[in-house]
DNA sequence: TTGAAAGCGATACCAG
DNA sequence: CTGGTATCGCTTTCAA
């Protein structure tokens, strides 16, 4: 036998010896009760230790005010930041944060469902690897979507990301500056969009520059995928300036780097992506583009309020800026 | 106007020529349907895409399947762990986890009203810091908590923790057997149970092994707090093996010392706590203990069984033995 | 196996 | 200002 677990307020309307309207209108901000009904409700719910019910609420309106924030990867720290500000930001708002962990696209369509039944009013996908079918369910729960670094757009499925091409661009500009002949990407995922437009930039700035295309190694954005892709470069040709997909690669990046005794940055320059904490303790001191997180998340709010507005507006695309941080790495 | 969002079951029953009852039945497990009405159902229902909404259910039961996981500071790998498995095993007993952040306990008294009124099923603070006080609003919602670290039990209030004393005695007879003479600890937040409970161990520890009281020094679990108090103690005095309250602070702690012109493990050795993924990068190489996070996790959750099945069961505490992983900054 | 009908706990509109 | 009542979308008896 399951207790009871939460009064009602039909039991404190008893208790307080009024009728339950009156006890709702006491827990509704702008209406009208006299204060001595007010008391007596207020009393009778404290003893009881009321808390009136959401969930009536959301069957009326169909708004549950939750957001479900879909990752994948809170190891990488960039997406450890965007989770906690994301959900601040969420909770100011005055909803509440589903968080749904999500090992791989295939386990995406199962969520999903779930997440119609609990009548959401957005998805947030922080997920590195999103593709366009798994997007497509999502599009297909009539729930507004938002993608961190994804460019699919869809019906009610937008996408913020930082601007990818642009940093590359930005980072073979500085390794040019430098002075570095012999330039090298350490990649992520190839199904990341985000680390193939950070190698698309990056190859366009090369050449406007008049240096060489840059090799190309790894395939993971992981400290170890990082270091693999490092020694792999190092022991296949000349290589003295390194653009990373992300920080977490560039920190195995910088200590394969250093194992096969090369020095940093005399001997090879090292950048980033994302500006983590990490970059800047003092054994890396890591050169790194911040994606700006506030704004992404920004910019995702606001989208997601614009698709639940127009209902089923097409999807958009927002591009933020990156901020390029020097530091020793790549310091003359 | 808003549009509505979603169809329900009497018109998924209308298209498909059947009664309500019939859409419900079809939507429910162990229910008993005629094939060939299942069949219209599930016709209509999916050119609808018809979802079956699961906030009448809560309402009926009082059951959210909601699990909130109240959390601070996801800069902290642990932490990101922690939520990760945690959010990945509720997931797959078929609960949904609320994330709520959180900064002071002072946010948490409105945060547990709120919750309360989504009717969860049970909440888990992984805050580094709970006081008294706050478990007791916590338990005040009559809702399961058990915390992450924080030593607070109160009717329905549980909690699971690495076992800090013996870690801190564990950490005083390694570096003991090092050889090393003059100890100091890297402590945490003074009101941080955790590393107020490594500092004990470390204390008798260090006692029985016949090593003189730990210099103590620092104030947060931040890398920047860890590089603070290795400067502090290395001015203020000799120092040869350093137990740091957690690994950010160790890492911190580590490039202080190098700045600082020592060496390690010759001139010092360091211990950190979390063993997180920084402890093994190539620049620290850091021994540090482990925490056991799957073990925490399942200990809390059956923990939330046991009290959700008793209704009302009294706090329990549970320890884990954390797991020493001996790395290069204290081998001889 | 089926359909009709009674709740679940709030909100909001209604007349008094 | 107050109390009565319809309502949201399901699940669950209860009869047929």
């Amino acid at each position: 036998m399951v207790s009871k677990r939460y009064p009602t307020s039909i039991e404190v309307a008893r208790l307080a010896g009024v009728s339950q309207s009156a006890v709702s209108r006491t827990f509704t901000p702008g209406a009208s009760v006299s204060a001595r009904t007010r008391d007596k409700v207020l009393a009778a719910a404290d003893s009881l230790g009321f808390r009136p019910s959401l969930i009536p609420k959301i069957m009326l309106t169909d708004r549950s005010g939750l957001v479900a924030l879909v990752v994948g990867g809170l190891e990488n720290a960039f997406y450890a930041r965007v989770v906690q500000i994301l959900a601040a930001r969420l909770r100011e708002a005055g909803n509440q944060v589903l968080l749904v962990p999500v090992d791989s696209d295939y386990t995406l369509d199962a969520v999903a469902a779930r997440l119609a039944q609990y009548r959401v009013d957005a998805i947030v996908s922080a997920l590195a690897v999103l593709s366009r079918d798994a997007a497509e369910t999502l599009s297909a729960s009539r729930i507004p979507v938002v993608s961190f670094n994804t460019p699919v757009t869809a019906a009610r499925v937008g996408s913020v990301g930082s601007d990818n091409a642009l940093g590359g661009w930005q980072a073979a500009a500085l390794l040019h500056a430098r002075g570095i002949r012999h330039p090298a990407f350490v990649a992520g995922p190839a199904d990341s969009p985000a680390s193939t437009e950070r190698l698309t930039g990056f190859r366009d700035g090369l050449r406007a520059a008049g240096l060489p295309e840059p090799r190309v190694a790894g395939s993971a954005y992981t400290y170890d995928g990082g270091a693999e892709a490092a020694t792999q470069l190092c022991t296949e040709g000349a290589v003295d300036g390194i653009f990373c997909a992300n920080d977490l690669c560039a920190l195995g990046t910088i200590d394969a780097l250093r194992r096969a005794g090369r020095r940093i940055p005399d001997d090879v320059r090292v950048i980033g992506y994302d500006d983590t904490p990490a970059a800047s303790w003092g054994g890396y001191d890591l050169t790194s583009f911040d994606q700006d997180v506030p704004a992404l998340v920004e910019a995702a709010l606001a989208m997601i309020d614009r698709m639940a507005a127009e209902d089923a507006g097409a999807g958009e695309r927002e591009l933020i800026p990156p901020r390029l941080t020097e530091r020793g790495s790549t310091r003359s």
